[in-house]
RNA sequence: GCGUCUAUAGCUCAGUUGGUUAGAGCGCUACCUUGACAUGGUAGAGGUCCCCUGUUCGAGUCAGGGUAGACGCACCA
């Protein structure tokens, strides 16, 4: 083995003989255990998100799949509508053409040959990351199977009539030019302005003021509207309203909508661009007038001088108009809302149009039922309050999109505007019995891409076909997934699998968190602090990642400022920290927050971790490679620490597996770390040494003890395997022929996972060292304060040993001298006084380490007054405590008891510390 | 407006049903090339647990109120 670990050496090669040997197939034995996975856009490229959700369901499939579970990870990919269709939109601007230069077939041909091109991307940096997915059921949601089941559901859904089609007003992006759901929308506040309008009314001279932000869609009202109750304007409801710049007559509604505190008190009502007055439109009858094109420009309903204009061009010119008119009283900064749509960033407009509805209402309740049954949980639990929250406000779903790239809608028009719903056109003329000859079109618009999604649980395992998969994985076990797609995701597949199933998508859903930069802030291509996690396991160099975070940025002026900030921090780059460090880190920092700050600093400290591993694999193999570990028989003698180290790591097994069922894999990782540094490396390997090393131990001794390096650390490879699969199974290769015969290309995947064995508990053996442990630290304290050399051999002597302190030195010799390198222990009689020394406590006995020639008479009392002054303050507060009558009288026995021992131990250390401070003091 | 979350060492974070001296990693200080590992070892330093009030024998932990910050939903033109 190499001295020090080569992620680069292993993995890849690894990867590679599991995926061709099947081992991510499920057993087809055992309890079913299914995760879906959320599947990413097939044309994009990993992220931390990923690399971080990844890692927590490979972990959760390969512990799974050694627990003996019929394991199944569905992988898949998305066809991501608008996101993809933008990308090829774009490479096609860059060519000069667009989209209907080359008309819808061609186009879309285009997206499915870029597909082919960069659609592999993800799925092979999932590989990197050692996802153990069952690749060969891999699925896209435009495949043939999973098309067919979007068709299915639409078709029932409409024949039940909870599809429909609807002329409403929906958000509309007017530069992608298709319509969006609510919650593609996102509200930004930012700085407006709100204009206050004088509206003449139509005969007498009076008029009223309006305020608006918009002043532009004033060409659109068909209303003033006013509180019923508001004196102000009694007299004037029922009046026309001589409408400025277009002079059509309107009326004064009364409307309890209406705030009178609010402004002027009089609200203009434009009901085609506005979903508040929309309903208040549809409540009082008033026209709709749309005065807006489909890419926001001024249309033909508006008067000829607007016509054409943009619609933030059209508003400078309509205020321009009213001051011109005297009809514009004032102008004042306002703080509003601004909708945006969440991919193309543009102004999204109220626009009336006709498109397809999900009624959501009743496929929401099952689904609320779901959750407030228990029968779906969720990790953190405080989630399904924001669950609720959305699913008690759910407003149908608009599923229709103008777009090229998705599933096209399967509804078909006659030339009458007659609208046929079937899974084909034949099906739908068969249906309606349509004449032969009469001409029908497909719809031209496609689904909403979370529309298909949400069939993700059902349609992959093989719906509407009765499939073995779906018997056997539905409900899948837990779903992982940020919180960002609870609503666009979770809550949608939850309705339409209770829907199409009759059944639950998942028992559970564990929220992770996301993942931020070390400050907490969002990685984003403008603030260039993105890290790339592939970069993370091969590293980089620092002119490589500011060329990276620098290219095809969207506002070219950033670049510098993203530079100089990258190469101050990170100005030799990446070191290349492989797969396994990278998981472990993810493994480390899934606490139950919600935002995870990467830190770079910890994937560097695990992996050190991993080189610990290796390390300490190396000694092992060392000492047991071409030696007798017992495979064959032959006598075997456990010592001390060999049961020591076992009884340790049962118990470490049952911390993990706890750690795993609640989800906490920072606490499993903490776990495995503490175990394999602080105790198998700092004591068990230390401790073998003066087993293998020392001449007197017996063949059976030595035997033991390399039987315990060499089955502990294939056990621990085991456990750990489900976090970092590459090194575990490179040193697993070479460690488990030594502790079973085992066929020729076995892998660790398979292995079963360590069960707690009850009778390596061994609460004697625990005791025994970590008084050993007590014993040395405190020969180390000595050494280290007094400055003596760690290899300068000591005498030491006894003082006040208990016959059990006696019993477990003759136990624990050979490691005591060993580890804290004394040469010789005496034990002083019953009232000798013994030199001059330095002194550690163990319990009530003291160890003297004699200070002739070796020890700073000042330096010792600075250290015995450290140490007192410690003890005091225990002392005092605890005495504190226990002098408190209402302590004593309130508090559980077992906890007075416990101070009460506490106090006597410190007092007594106390007296012996100040013993030996006035000892040393009088030398 | 409604709702959710966060605040603990210089930094990034754990801290379970309230109960020993509040922990880890990184960073820091001193010493150490000891045959697994300097990506290492040994010994240390470092905390007003955001603030206030309360409940309690006892509060980092529970309650109320504040301060600072993050997020979600709905919004007044």
């Amino acid at each position: 083995m190499d001295k020090t670990f080569e992620p680069q050496s292993i993995e890849k090669q690894c990867y590679q003989e599991w995926e061709t040997a099947g081992l991510f197939k499920p057993s087809g034995e055992g309890t079913p255990y299914s995760i879906l996975l959320p599947p990413p856009n097939v044309t994009g490229s990993l992220h931390m998100g990923h690399a971080f959700q990844h890692t927590i369901m490979d972990a959760l499939t390969r512990y799974h799949r050694m627990k003996g579970d019929n394991t199944l990870w569905q992988v898949g990919t998305d066809h991501a509508g608008i996101a993809t269709q933008m990308v090829v939109e774009r490479q096609l601007n860059a060519e000069g053409k667009t989209r209907h230069d080359l008309g819808r077939e061609d186009f879309v041909k285009k997206i499915w040959e870029w597909k082919e091109e960069s659609g592999g991307t993800i799925t092979q940096q999932m590989r990197r990351l050692g996802t153990s997915g069952d690749w060969d059921r891999e699925v896209f949601t435009m495949d043939e199977n999973l098309s067919k089941a979007v068709t299915e559901v639409f078709v029932k859904l409409h024949e039940e009539g909870l599809i429909y089609r609807g002329k409403r007003l929906v958000n509309w992006d007017p530069v992608l030019l298709t319509a969006v759901s609510d919650l593609e929308v996102l509200n930004e506040e930012e700085n407006g302005h709100m204009w206050h309008i004088r509206y003449p009314l139509e005969e007498s001279g009076d008029s009223i003021i309006v305020a608006t932000t918009r002043p532009e869609t004033m060409l659109g009202d068909t209303a003033v509207a006013v509180h019923p109750d508001d004196e102000r304007y009694q007299h004037l409801i029922g009046k026309n309203i001589k409408l400025p710049l277009t002079n059509r007559l309107i009326p004064i509604i009364a409307d309890d909508y209406v705030d009178p505190e609010f402004g002027t008190g009089c609200v203009k009502i434009t009901p085609a661009h506005d979903f508040n007055d929309y309903e208040m439109g549809k409540r009082h009858n008033l026209p709709m007038i749309n005065v807006l094109t489909e890419d926001a420009r001024i249309n033909d309903e508006a008067p000829e001088r607007y016509r054409g204009m943009d619609r933030f061009d059209a508003r400078k010119q309509v205020v321009s108009d009213l001051e011109d008119l005297d009809l514009l009283l004032k102008v004042e900064p306002h703080k509003l809302k601004v909708p945006r749509g969440d991919r193309s960033g543009s102004v999204i407009e109220p626009y009336l149009t006709d498109q397809w509805y999900v009624a959501v209402e009743s496929l929401a309740k099952p689904a609320i039922e779901a959750v407030e049954a228990g029968e779906i949980r969720f990790v953190p639990e405080n989630w399904n309050k924001t669950y609720y929250q959305w699913m008690h406000n759910i407003q149908d779903w608009c599923i229709s999109r103008q777009l090229w790239w998705g599933h096209r809608v399967p509804a078909w028009y006659d030339d009458q505007g007659n609208i046929y719903v079937a899974r084909t056109e034949a099906e739908a003329r068969e249906k309606h019995k349509l004449a032969d000859d009469l001409v029908l079109h497909q719809d031209n618009d496609v689904l909403d891409t979370w529309f298909s999604s949400a069939l993700w649980p059902f349609a992959t395992l093989g719906w509407p076909e009765k499939t073995p998969e779906l018997a056997t994985y539905l409900p899948t076990s837990v779903l992982v997934t940020g919180f960002d797609i609870i609503f666009f995701w979770v809550a949608r597949m939850i309705m339409m699998t209770k829907k199409f199933t009759g059944q639950i998508p998942f028992k559970e859903i564990y929220i992770t968190g996301l993942i931020r930069d070390e400050n907490g802030d969002k990685m984003s291509k403008s603030k260039g602090n993105v890290i790339d996690p592939i970069d993370v396991i091969d590293g980089i160099d620092g002119d490589a990642l500011v060329a990276k975070r620098t290219r095809g940025m969207m506002q070219p002026q950033l670049a510098e400022k993203v530079a100089k900030r990258t190469r101050k921090q990170y100005p030799d780059g990446f070191n290349a920290y492989g797969t396994d460090a990278l998981r472990f880190t993810f493994a480390a920092m899934a606490s139950t927050s919600r935002d995870i700050n990467f830190d770079m600093g910890r994937v560097e400290g695990y992996r050190n971790f991993c080189n610990k591993i290796w390390n300490a694999s190396r000694f092992v193999l060392m000492n047991t490679e071409n030696e007798d570990c017992g495979l064959n028989g032959g006598k075997m003698e456990l010592s001390l620490a060999d049961r020591w180290v076992w009884a340790k790591f049962q118990q470490v097994v049952q911390e993990f597996e706890t750690a795993i069922a609640d989800y906490r894999f920072d606490i499993a990782a903490q776990v495995a770390y503490e175990f394999t540094w602080n105790q198998f490396c700092d004591w068990y390997l230390e401790l073998t040494k003066a087993i293998l090393n020392n001449p007197d131990s017996s063949d059976a001794q030595k035997r033991g003890s390399r039987h315990t390096l060499i089955n502990v650390l294939e056990n621990l490879l085991r456990l750990m395997h489900p976090f970092m699969p590459f090194i575990t199974e490179a040193i697993w290769q070479r460690v488990a022929p030594l502790c079973k015969s085992l066929p020729d290309n076995v892998s660790i995947m398979v292995q079963s996972f360590p069960a707690v064995e009850q009778d390596r508990i061994d609460a004697q053996a625990l005791e025994d060292i970590e008084w050993v442990k007590r014993f040395i630290l405190g020969i180390r304290n000595i050494r280290g304060e007094m400055d003596i050399s760690p290899n300068k051999p000591l005498d030491a002597l006894l003082r006040n040993a208990s016959n059990e302190d006696i019993r477990k030195l003759k136990a624990t010799r050979p490691f005591i001298d060993k580890l804290a390198k004394l040469q010789k222990i005496d034990n002083l009689m019953q009232g000798e006084k013994g030199p001059a020394s330095a002194t550690a406590l163990i319990g009530e006995m003291e160890v003297l380490i004699p200070m002739a020639g070796l020890i700073d008479k000042d330096a010792e009392l600075a250290r015995l007054q450290k140490a007192i002054e410690k003890m005091q303050k225990d002392v005092d507060r605890t005495e504190g405590k226990l002098a408190n009558a209402k302590f004593v009288s309130n508090a559980p026995e077992a906890v007075i008891e416990k101070e009460r021992t506490k106090l006597a131990q410190a007092k007594m250390q106390l007296v012996k510390l100040r013993e030996q401070h006035q000892t040393i003091a009088e030398l």
